[in-house]
RNA sequence: GGGUAGGUGGCAGAGUGGUCAAUUGCACCUGGCUGUAAACCAGGCGACUUCGGUCUACGGGGGUUCGAAUCCCUCCCUGCCCA
């Protein structure tokens, strides 16, 4: 019987395996560009095969809004719509509960939004979240979650838990009857920073059994050390022979670190909002971006629009192989763009940083796989 | 030549006796963004400073007043109208 996914070398506590989904394997440890409305914004399906992510994000809640169900179902989801033929992971909603917080109501059975669009009153539920997956038609579902913010006291993270778990039952259950496309469930983990509560937490997902397994509420203003804590408190409750997706994160280093900690997928927004903020992610030196005992990624942020690059006839990072770097675009030319507020600016810097943070798990990839040959 | 409106920080443009080193916008500078309500947001933007202040500033010069970007005189400059 062969399971979706298969750990093929490890290293320490870092993993690296092939995870079978309906549009395709992906090899992990893996970095998912978010397309939340359904575009990496400001690339094209062009600049995507280039880049080639194994994998995208995508977002329940967003896309229910516009284009809506109708709209997806027409197309036949959101492969068809975006053309794009590679896997698609939908996050379910959850998050939207906590960062459109204001505009929202909570209770036992769901959350009951008003639309950060037009203002008109939405319940969204666990069911409903499957629903619309379902319309989606994504490789990877999100079950619906409850993420109740940072910090949180030690009753909010029990509740978070307690919401967490009964809100995966009803979407395992609803994913049952609604999953035509051999589509894969995802449990959340929640917990804040209780230890004890991350674990517990876990042991109730895996008791319910999902395809792979996440842990969420990470990296929202707690420190490093915190979040790695975390992972450790959560990693050994977590079935070995599953995925485990570290949601939201992060900078490059956490990355690493998490990897090492045997996470396998990842997703962010900084690469592509910093990207569109003038933040840009280069090479430190002409060293290995990852070295093979992974002890750090050789990297640095700049500020592409900072008046100390206006001159600069560099190419934005002499160590990159990325469309942007390869062609030869300069520093001072990419801060003009900026400066005057032209799109290209936006498109240059985003196909650089995710090809950055792309290269960044390649590596990691590639020193996990190479340690076991 | 006559009349009239006006000259404020890089620009535009408020203020019209004290709470004005001077609202606001643009430009400029520096940061921050971690399951994307984000081409966004925050801070700075006369000089010096022991960070308490000090000095120089609202076309130039002079005056009134305890106190002037604000009132008066004069000069310079600009727009508009009439000759």
């Amino acid at each position: 019987m062969n399971s979706a996914f298969n750990v093929v070398a490890t290293l320490g506590s870092a993993r690296s395996g092939d995870l079978t989904l309906p549009h395709g394997v992906v090899q992990t440890p893996v970095f998912m560009p978010i397309a939340t409305k359904g575009a990496v914004k400001y690339l094209s399906q062009e600049d995507l095969d280039a880049l080639g992510p194994e994998i995208i994000l995508s977002n329940t809640y967003h896309l229910y809004l516009r284009p809506g169900v109708d709209v997806l179902n027409e197309f036949g989801g959101l492969h068809a719509l975006m053309n794009w033929k590679k896997p698609i992971l939908t996050d379910s909603g959850g998050f939207q509960v906590f960062s459109l917080a204001k505009l929202r109501k909570l209770t036992d059975d769901g959350v009951t939004f008003n639309s950060h669009i037009d203002g008109r009153e939405i319940h969204f539920t666990p069911e409903l979240s499957m629903d619309i997956q379902a319309a989606i038609g994504s490789d990877i579902w999100m079950a619906f979650d409850y993420f109740p913010g940072y910090p949180a006291t030690r009753a909010d993270a029990q509740r978070s838990i307690d919401l967490t778990t009964a809100w995966a039952e009803r979407s395992l259950n609803r994913q049952k009857e609604v999953n035509v496309t051999n589509s894969k469930l995802f449990g959340i983990v929640q917990g804040s920073s209780f230890k004890d509560l991350r674990a517990e937490s876990a042991q109730q997902l895996t008791e319910l059994g999902f395809d792979g397994y996440a842990i969420g509420g990470l990296a929202v203003g707690e420190p490093s050390e915190v979040m790695y804590e975390m992972i450790e408190a959560t990693e050994p409750y977590l079935p070995s022979d599953r995925p485990r997706y570290l949601m939201g994160v992060g900078q490059p280093e956490q990355l690493l670190e998490a990897a090492k900690r045997g996470i396998d997928m990842f997703d962010c927004v900084l690469p592509t909002r910093n990207a569109r903020h003038g933040q840009v992610y280069i090479h430190a030196s002409d060293e290995p971006l990852v070295p093979a005992d992974l002890s750090t990624v050789n990297y640095k942020k700049i500020t592409i629009k900072a008046a100390q690059y206006k001159i600069d006839k560099q190419v934005l990072d002499p160590y990159c192989d990325c469309l942007t770097c390869s062609a030869g675009y300069a520093r001072g030319y990419i801060r003009h763009l900026f400066t005057v507020n032209e799109a290209l600016a936006q498109r240059l810097t985003t196909i650089h940083n995710v090809s950055l943070y792309l290269k960044t798990m390649r590596l990691i990839r590639t020193h996990i796989r190479a340690h076991n040959e």
